[in-house]
DNA sequence: ACAACCAGTTGCAAAATGAGAGCAGTTTGG
DNA sequence: CCAAACTGCTCTCATTTTGCAACTGGTTGT
């Protein structure tokens, strides 16, 4: 498709792929906020991305085999987009990432506590999600381990800061 | 300055900063090829960043306090450009992209082997390089290790491959 | 039957990008 | 001592990308 690639540097062609704002984003959703479906993508997400964009930009990711998209046996228009095995190794990138936001930038307390909790947690934290990540997109069956999975504890974390600051 | 964002999320806040195509190439640059100077940026560089997009890029990484510029004393005209401790801790974020990139695209083999080295070197290596790094941006002295520096080692890996390159 | 919902597409203005030339001052080599 | 090369940029202008909003053609639930 693209072959006026600038370099073979392994940094430069990862940012050829998802170096730019929205990309990113939109695995972060399908990571975290387990968002499937074209309107969950276009509405569930605080930054507004723009329905062309995000069409767009879901076809980029298809091309590029980070996620794939399905058939939703329930409604004949719903579409389920998944992430690969490529997609799901992204997220290594996605914690170094947001701890660096986590540390330097002017983070929400709410929208942090997931980011204090990935990058106190380190890389064996994050490989435990990227099983649950493999089982949910990919049905690669885990064995269960006992206690909630890293993804309901980091919803968990964020809904008791959402209904803490609720009260204030 | 800019206080239109789109959310406190951290990894949208950090993309907001350097989501574009050539932020965090400078900053490789800068901490993998030790380029402090424009014209070093600007020319020694495999991607040919023109010069008006180097400009303004080296002024939000300033804005943002990634990087500094100083006069440069043996040059009235040159300035050094180091980067800052919020710079220097991007090394993690780098050695992620590099290592998935090494891992799934066609990346060059010269180019690619300081990835390899930095990827397999983990979370330890990275730690060292960046002590590296407040030496020579910082001027933070520290104490010698027995050895070749990790960017020693890097720069002879890409050397070596180079060498071995042109023989055939 | 009809409103709400689905995944996108289209048209258009505004902003960002990129190539190249140019500039004022500085340093270097002969 | 003078010309050439080098310095960090800036300016212009064409092209590309972005972003908003309206719209399409179909599906689903009531």
């Amino acid at each position: 498709m693209d072959d006026n690639q600038r370099s073979g540097c392994p940094i430069n062609l990862t940012l050829e792929v998802v170096g730019d704002k929205w990309s990113l984003l939109i695995v972060r959703d399908m990571m975290f906020g387990n968002r499937r479906h074209f309107r969950e993508l276009l509405t569930k997400s605080e930054e507004h991305i723009s329905s062309n964009i995000l069409a767009d930009r879901l076809k980029t990711l298809l091309d590029q085999g980070i996620i794939t998209r399905d058939d939703d046996p329930s409604h004949k228009q719903k579409g389920i987009y998944s992430l690969t095995e490529k997609g799901i190794e992204m997220l290594p990138i996605l914690a170094q990432i947001s701890g660096w936001g986590y540390k330097y930038l002017p983070v929400s307390e709410e929208l942090g506590i997931r980011a204090k909790l990935l990058s106190e947690g380190g890389p064996k934290m994050w490989a435990e999600f990227t099983d649950e990540l493999r089982e949910s997109h990919l049905g690669v069956k885990r064995r269960r381990k006992a206690g909630p999975s890293v993804g309901e504890r980091l919803q968990a974390a964020y809904q008791r800061v959402l209904a803490r600051k609720r009260k204030k």
